[in-house]
DNA sequence: CTGAAAGCGCTAACAA
DNA sequence: TTGTTAGCGCTTTCAG
């Protein structure tokens, strides 16, 4: 079995050309403006491309045109004890997304003797890609300010702040927690708590405005308890002082879905039951809460739509030049289930 | 905020040259062949580059060298309703080992309209990259056969047929399900039963397999049942008719960790608790295990590992042109925790 | 409608 | 040690 070395060089527009005797711009117009050739030379070419299978070299493309066809995600580093389950479904949506439109995505990741705009850096100037999509948007985030600053293309999952390019997309976490804690004022719970992991995501912010928001909005009595970082063990210690205590809320907002997996085995442990002594609700529908039992009631993010926008602004801004005056808030959709209780 | 267009080139070869008052060729010595400049040269034209922030073009460099970095990841289709939770760990960590060596990683996917043979070759072709990661490699996998026939530089994980190329890793299933059942063997289970998802990924084969071997050599009766598809609601139903039944086994061998959550739901709903009256034992090592009471005894995917044998191999294979002459096989790691029982 | 020439930015080979 | 030449494969511009 001989293995085709990467330099030996495939079919070129030379090859096909003299094929068909004709020239090389022949060819290329047969592919990139094939309304300029004689119907009859089109076919032929056309033939004979398809027959030798020709490709326009990607490389030599780029450098004469200037463009990739080539988006950089650079990829979050996942804590391998807690690894991030949406992660694929959003690469998912987001290949899907760009392929639509002829590019692909490129993961990056900085070396580990690098810097985050190091590593922007080394791509942007080398011209490797034509633009970056940034997820995990810190509240001042140097991937940011940089590009920023660089005037090069990059669409944010995440808000940026209101001096910097508004290129992003973002779920509004704070208008679905509200309507989390609505359902409970519904259900006639008065004494919520909400459930943070203080290992500094910039989203749990916005989830525990969404729950003062609400809490204020629907007179409810409302505590709040972070469980440092978000090891499994800890939620659920964190959570089982929280339900044996007197003063013990009637419902719990968590976080995250994770956390809420914690105040399952809590509430197994304290010999509770979720939904009948204590409601809980959360936030992410991760896959496997529909194996919970009860179901849990939580807020499902518009993956395919968040990267569908951010692919469509950034591309705007790649190959128009125009970006976007505003951020785009995308709603979560609530997915109502037994854990909310009667 | 003025947005620089991609087409707008940045500082090239020449720029650096002609403020160093040198050839671009003693540019291109200092980055690729310092040793040949005199050092105060090499010393000055350094500290240009630097402050004028050149890089050479990616695609300048690719176009001349015929190589370009990048290795290609056909990404598989994620189902929706069950995203693969370890997918972003995988990718994480073929990203790091590809990283190490200067390589990253292209996500392709094909469009609507094509066939995995005819996005590979688009990519192929129009060498936009130096290789492909393969993975959920089918029995007859297209995508091997084809490479193969092209002699195209790929890594497979996942097994391929002994006419193909042996750059596989996969993890030793058989083994690792062998000793989840000697563990259950060990502890006294005679009637044990596999369960397994009927939805055709080729690993559940290895798994089951094993299933067999295990219970052979250790003289305990087995029994099978699939359930087709892997929704939760089908899943549990499924195991509680096994449960229920009279003739119930002792210990179930679940194909993977997430048929395995059905069974702990069914255990529920049946008033049976894991590890006291069904012993469990499962493979994957979701991270959501750790949540589950009593936590699940199951087998870890070495990931890290078989990201760096997967590169590893692709790399020797593109840069030296050495083919493996055999695959690689990892070893699965038991965690053993208390859903096997006392 | 088709061809010839030039050049994108870089580096290997050779010359000075 | 440094500079010059040539050419990777393609497309844009300008002639025919």
């Amino acid at each position: 079995m001989a293995t085709r070395r990467p330099r030996e060089r495939g079919v070129t527009i030379e090859d096909v050309a003299r094929a068909a005797g004709v020239s090389r711009q022949t060819i290329s117009n047969a592919l990139n403006a094939p309304h300029r050739l004689k119907a009859e030379t089109l076919e032929r070419v056309t033939a004979l491309i398809e027959e030798l299978g020709y490709r326009p070299d990607q490389s030599a493309r780029s450098l004469k045109s200037g463009t990739r066809r080539i988006i950089a995600y650079p990829t979050p580093v996942d804590d391998p004890a807690n690894p991030n389950p949406l992660m694929g479904g959003f690469l998912e949506a987001v290949v899907s997304a760009a392929g639509e439109s002829g590019y692909r995505i490129l993961l990056v990741r900085p070396r580990p003797d690098q810097s985050q705009e190091q590593a922007l850096d080394e791509l942007l100037a080398a011209r490797t890609v034509d633009g970056f999509l940034l997820s995990d948007i810190l509240r001042d985030d140097p991937r940011v300010a940089y590009l920023t600053a660089e005037g090069f293309p990059f669409a944010a999952f995440g808000r940026t702040e209101p001096g910097q390019p508004q290129a992003w997309v973002d779920v509004d976490s704070v208008q679905a927690v509200v309507d989390l804690v609505g359902l409970l004022a519904d259900r006639g719970h008065g004494e919520v708590a909400f459930l943070a992991s203080s290992s500094g995501q910039p989203w749990m912010d916005d989830r525990r405005d969404g729950f003062r928001a609400g809490v204020r909005r629907h007179g409810l009595r409302g505590r709040e308890f972070a469980v440092p970082g978000d090891e499994p063990a800890r939620v659920v210690a964190a959570t089982r002082e929280l339900l044996a205590g007197a003063d013990r809320p009637t419902a719990i907002v968590a976080g995250g879905d994770w956390l809420a997996l914690g105040v399952y085995a809590a509430a197994r442990a304290e010999g509770m039951e979720i939904g009948r002594d204590v409601a809980l609700v959360a936030f992410d529908d991760l896959p496997v809460t529909a194996f919970l039992q009860p179901a849990l009631t939580t807020v499902r993010l518009p993956l395919r739509r968040i990267a569908e926008a951010l692919v469509s602004r950034l591309l705007r801004i790649i190959e128009d030049g125009v970006t976007p005056p505003s951020g785009l808030l995308l709603p979560g959709e609530l997915v109502v289930r037994p854990s909310l209780g009667p």
